[in-house]
DNA sequence: TCGCCGCATTGACCCAGGTCAATAATCGTT
DNA sequence: AACGATTATTGACCTGGGTCAATGCGGCGA
């Protein structure tokens, strides 16, 4: 390898890697930090890539980083004694996995699809964030968002029917997809479902064969059409609104 | 009348609201801030007190203050177009009550007994906020708590058996007398259950009649005793444990 | 003291969703 | 192309907890 290629290569890795560049700069807990703050955080981060099923942080355990999700999806979940999970959160692009100011997990992280990480060592990150008011107020807005998120799924485990609470999933789902081509999620739209059977369970707390059938209930009854087990079309998205227990697209806040 | 009376009244008013004597006050969203910043926030401060029943905040509607519950018990609730209905957080003294940078409530919030609010107007609240890095610091801090807690009961709703939801419910309220006391939760400690069936089921995802058979199941079994519908003895403390299905008084982090 | 009203308990019955088991699909791997 | 392994579907059956209904039990206002 020549000194040109090394230097392009090395160049290319830093457009890679560089925050100006990054695809979650505005949306994860760096997005009101300015070109100094940012600075600060790329000095110290590194990233991490991760395979479906890899553990990234394991209850019980000290976790000496903590970071944003950049790409891919990562459950966190928990597990009782005998071995019941329950997932308590999806984590997509920009939402950040580690609990600041607690060493010891609470919860498992786990890649879902292949992951890619930017991580910051604990003592580091909170080292900045001390000294960083934009941090700081960043991240207390994605963990209200994420407390309110969190309530609301409160509701589904505790009081929706398993019909019900597929067809909500589907819902943010398919909001997400269609938040990302910045419009209101239309008819017809399409997504890939980025679990297994029995991630989706984990995260509804029903069993796999329950997800199952009332995938094919929902896709009997026309609310939902299936090209395979993971690719979902939505032909009418206020029918699935409608099969979530939803009042009509009401509860859009943001 | 007297003008002496009057002058009276009006210090022991003044005594009884002072930030510098309040009980909560070092725990509370104000528990990091020096005097010059409590100084602030007692300018802008109000009382309201609430009678058991009584909505404090309704799940879509403006509301224009927030603040922390002084005394008593507040549910926060959510609720389906149907009427079914789920707690997704009781909030107990120096717990904080409404949603920073949100005007719009996304849940009710209903006093389950009477009810002291320290309260602020949402704006007045906002710019101290901004301005009180003591004041974020701590709000973050609670706010990870009330995270990990929600995630918590995310388990409980998805994952435990009805007798397991209980007796966990138990074991959080014993936890809490017995924290009150400065020592670790004992056999034979006793506490005031402070909901009604109905409001115990609505927070587990039950309905009133599971509620009241699984607590007359526990103490048929001997892990509770009953002084009356509102009295419980707990007389083996790790047996209640055993029956919320935690391993044995582990995940204990506080 | 009575009668009422909201809360709590208990019983009988039922059903949504769990369990157990068989069978497909799908996908890397050699 | 053939395979084993993982993931998904479907069926038969069972059970935990919901539903409906009757009864009990304080507490409080007249």
């Amino acid at each position: 390898m020549t000194g040109l290629q090394k230097i392009n290569f090395r160049a290319a890795h830093e457009v890679r890697d560089s925050c100006a560049d990054c695809a979650i700069r505005h949306r994860a807990i760096c997005a009101y930090c300015g070109p100094n703050e940012l600075t600060q955080l790329e000095a110290i981060k590194f990233y991490r890539s991760y395979v479906p099923g890899q553990e990234i942080v394991a209850a019980g355990e000290k976790t000496d980083f903590l970071g944003s999700v950049v790409e891919g999806v990562v459950a966190l979940s928990k597990t009782l004694v005998d071995g019941r999970r329950q997932t308590i959160g999806l984590m997509f692009p920009s939402d950040y996995v580690g609990r600041p100011m607690r060493p010891i997990a609470l919860y498992d992280a786990v890649a879902v699809t292949p992951v890619r990480m930017c991580l910051f060592a604990r003592s580091q990150f909170e080292r900045v964030l001390r000294e960083t008011p934009a941090l700081e107020k960043r991240l207390l807005e994605m963990t209200l968002d994420e407390l309110d998120a969190a309530r609301d799924w409160m509701l589904l485990l505790g009081r929706k029917t398993a019909r019900e609470k597929i067809a909500t999933f589907l819902t943010i789902l398919a909001r997400r997809v269609a938040a990302q081509d910045n419009k209101p999620p239309n008819d017809g739209l399409s997504f890939l479902l980025p679990l297994t059977r029995e991630a989706v369970a984990d995260y509804l707390g029903l069993t796999i064969e329950t997800v199952s059938r009332q995938i094919t209930a929902l896709r009997k009854a026309g609310v939902i059409e299936l090209a395979d087990a993971r690719n979902i079309v939505v032909p009418d998205f206020a029918a699935l609104l409608n099969a979530a227990g939803e009042d009509a697209d009401g509860g859009m806040i943001d």
